[in-house]
DNA sequence: TTGTACGCGTTATCAG
DNA sequence: CTGATAACGCGTACAA
């Protein structure tokens, strides 16, 4: 009996609700989810599973996502598989224990085996910044392409023709993508990208680093870069600080991603803003109507691709060559 | 009988293994987590409720936690408070009814009845960066009060004799250490604080940036400002670059806290670094030792303040007034 | 060594 | 509308 009125269900009279909900409150009842899950198969809890929290545009996803679930009775356990594919799988394994109703996911390079068994077992899926060939879930990324297109245009437009891309990791979406605005931007203009002027950054500071530092090395120097991240941002400005160029005097940058940072560096740092927020309240709301099965009236797109925007700023300049 | 085998618990004979097992691989059997916590009370999941994972030093403190949770085959449940006292306790419900089996909690202010019920009821509990006066549980901390004092100090050793602060939230114990480290060094050269050089800044980047503008439009302005943590420091550095004001020929700046891009900022800015990362893990540890009440032999001591350090860069300069 | 029956806290069903 | 009772899947104590 009490069980209904608590679970607000069934039918009861309006005296027994009231003497079960006064009782409830003198024994401070409070339902236990875990023998509610044994029962409905419903934890009300989901997986987040990203490279790093670390890094401030997943921090920014994660609240997205946190503030959405925690409107929806959600709570989320975050893992961190630092790219690496075997991490990636002993998070999923300690999620499918624990018996999660969904998984928001940012895929690692390497095998899925796993994943893509939990997904066939009908656990609901969402992927997170990288689409994944083979799963069937839908995804929330942005145009990768398109931003890393513009802010290179942005250059073309400012008369640099040298310019240096830092690429990410080969083989990762959000990497090549951007890399191939690179390229697009450049062929508009009939220029080839210079092997020498193409660079593995690993979305890692150090590495970012010590790519900046043989640019800075090279015969004739690039007179701009465009750094695909902003972990590895951080490394090149390190790089640009210590070896004493000044931007945008010596040197124009720009970055992926506008970290919060960009706004005071000096100087501030103009780049590819990315809706990483919504992306993470979005990523919630397709898991959660997968998870209510509460198919809504128009049928959703299955790949969510958002726009970025050039946010400028003053570390590019002008130049004539 | 098939539960011993499969569990490997009480006895049983090689036989009858092997035929389980045969059966188990048959039907693909896979263990129940949701029905073994309701049986053992241990969900193998604890939960940390912060004040916003946003902030770079909370998102350090939780990568630690999760890192040694992950170790020790925990998940971990994250939940911002946004230094709301209700938002706090709402999201203690939602945690307990997951029957987690620890927490690690940053308190806000206000009334904690829920929690001290919650730790009452015998949830593991460790607070962390703050104390809680009433709860039995230990604390991580670092020594606010002697570094703030060291960074005031140090502004003094340069000559400094106007020195602002921006505070946090009066009340919370972060703030008012570092507010009484700053009376501290100033005392130790017969200093008064002055009213009008101590500012609130609600732990908040939009009241720092207001309370910097306000102390830029005194008569006679600070030659130095120690901004009591990262997230205000954005917003200090913010006003202070829209005024025109050069660091640190014009004003010098202090900060607590060491974010990533103190480094790379044009000046680089000198602040108090927090072990953060070790705060967080020293934080599971102490909640995993209380859960598997497998006490060590030297009894660990309650309260953990760990030392911040003083980080030399580039945003102080010596005057002589 | 083996079988079995009970309880964990819910939800859901079925008579009353 | 209400009260009792059977699952959910696993651990465990007790009896065989």
């Amino acid at each position: 009996m009490a069980g209904r009125v608590l679970g607000n269900y069934g039918s009861f009279s309006k005296a027994t609700q009231q003497k079960v909900q006064a009782a409830a409150r003198a024994v401070h009842y409070s339902p236990n989810t875990i023998a509610k899950a044994l029962k409905t198969r419903l934890t009300k809890t989901a997986g987040v599973l990203i490279s790093d929290i670390t890094a401030s545009f997943w921090t920014t996803v994660v609240r997205g996502i946190q503030d959405r679930a925690a409107r929806d009775g959600y709570s989320i356990i975050v893992c961190n598989s630092d790219e690496d594919a075997n991490a990636e799988t002993a998070s999923l394994m300690a999620l499918v224990e624990r018996a999660i109703d969904g998984l928001i996911i940012c895929p690692t390079l390497g095998n899925h085996s796993f994943l893509k068994k939990i997904s066939r077992g009908g656990t609901p899926l969402v992927l997170i910044d990288r689409k994944l060939a083979g799963v069937k879930a839908p995804s929330i990324r942005v145009d990768n392409r398109v931003g890393a297109k513009e802010a290179v245009s942005h250059l073309l437009s400012l008369g640099h023709r040298r310019i240096a891309i830092i690429k990410g990791i080969d083989g990762v979406e959000t990497s090549d993508e951007r890399y191939h605005g690179y390229e697009e931007a450049l062929a508009e203009r009939r220029i080839t990208p210079q092997p020498v002027l193409v660079r593995e950054g690993h979305f890692s500071r150090n590495r970012a680093f010590e790519a900046t530092r043989e640019l800075l090395q090279l015969r004739v120097r690039p007179s701009a870069i465009f750094v695909c991240n902003e972990i590895m941002a951080s490394g090149c400005m390190l790089a640009l600080k210590e070896a004493g160029v000044r931007v945008p005097q010596d040197l124009s940058l720009i970055i992926f991603d506008d970290p919060v940072w960009a706004a005071w560096a000096s100087p501030s740092v103009t780049g590819i803003s990315q809706p990483s927020y919504t992306m993470g309240i979005l990523a919630f709301d397709y898991l959660f109507s997968q998870i209510s099965k509460a198919r809504t009236s128009a049928p959703r797109a299955d790949d969510v691709v958002l726009k970025t925007s050039l946010v400028l700023r003053n570390s590019c300049r002008k130049i004539r060559e």
